[in-house]
DNA sequence: CTGAGTGTTCAGTATAAACTGAAACATTTG
DNA sequence: CAAATGTTTCAGTTTATACTGAACACTCAG
């Protein structure tokens, strides 16, 4: 299976598996698949070989590793005397992971939230008074949840070592 | 505006804009849409309302006003000598945020993190140390993210209050 | 300079998801 | 029972998104 030919029925289970459940990271399945596939290798794979295997169009394949190298879950890597660029995941899962949360909150999560505050700076609901109430929780809830997230995922060690405490911390599952 | 016609610039722009942020909740649009509307109208609107007001079918309006009643961030209520049904939003914009958690931990969540496990006990990546050990971190990884988000959603109010003590412990963004 | 090998881009197409509109059915109540 | 309301279903349509395939751009060896 090392060698990026998905010969064994694990690994292309694997891919596909994981190609379905990537929706959850954001991921479309394309990129999920793709992700997959160099999650259950161990050796650099190129272009034409992630389009093979995979059954997908080198367009497709070409611009879903630039996006994966965008969030920084792949990295690009050469070897010696050849021109061809070869591609490998990032080796630490919890880096993988972080990558992509801060990504997916500077992509999603800010936008929506600066939305939300234009909205309630612009518009005037004055004339009632519960909705008025509610749209203002409605933007405490959102800032919280923004100071928290952006204290989590500002320093990946710090962030880490806090989710480690919070989990010893919780009243246990 | 509290009458449910969106006679105010204000009202019918938070609607919309409610509308495409409302797919980070995983809401899709026409369930933000409605979900807008009740957030900025005080008093209880029934199905033909929110049909009319939005422009939407009404088999499309009742099964979203079912999925929201669902989700438990909108109640049905009723008028007395009055047949209709009428629908209130959850007041609470807290609680609207937990029971949403809730369910999509429940229904996104917890099925990956299944589908995972089960691969992970059925296939075999023994011949390929890197691969094996991958994946193992990657299932550490999901079980924390379970542990963290059950304690949280388990309880509201325990939950809201492990927030503010986070928010409170962090550095200050 | 040329062309073979490789990477990127994008207009068009395919696929999936949401929505409509209408009909069938269920339930309540005057 | 008949009228009013609510729910479900579904074939057909729209809309958003992903993907293809071919053209284009770049690089480098000869």
């Amino acid at each position: 299976m090392s060698s990026a030919s998905l010969t064994t029925p694990a690994a292309s289970q694997f891919v596909e598996s994981w190609g379905s459940l990537g929706v959850l990271w954001g991921l479309n399945r394309s990129m999920a698949r793709i992700h997959a596939l160099f999650l259950v290798t161990d050796e650099p794979i190129e272009l034409d070989q992630v389009a093979r295997v995979l059954n997908i169009s080198r367009g497709n394949a070409s611009m879903c590793l630039k996006e994966l190298r965008n969030w920084g879950v792949i990295q690009r890597v050469h070897k010696t005397g050849d021109r061809q660029d070869y591609y490998v995941a990032e080796p630490d899962v919890w880096t993988t992971f972080f990558r992509i949360a801060v990504e997916r909150k500077k992509r999603e999560f800010d936008p929506a939230l600066n939305n939300l505050r234009h909205l309630l700076a612009e518009e005037d609901f004055s004339d009632s008074p519960k909705t008025q109430k509610r749209l203002e929780e409605m933007e405490e809830l959102f800032s919280t949840a923004n100071t928290i997230l952006g204290a989590l995922l500002a320093n990946e060690t710090a962030g880490r070592k806090a989710l480690g405490l919070l989990k010893r911390v919780l009243p246990k599952s």
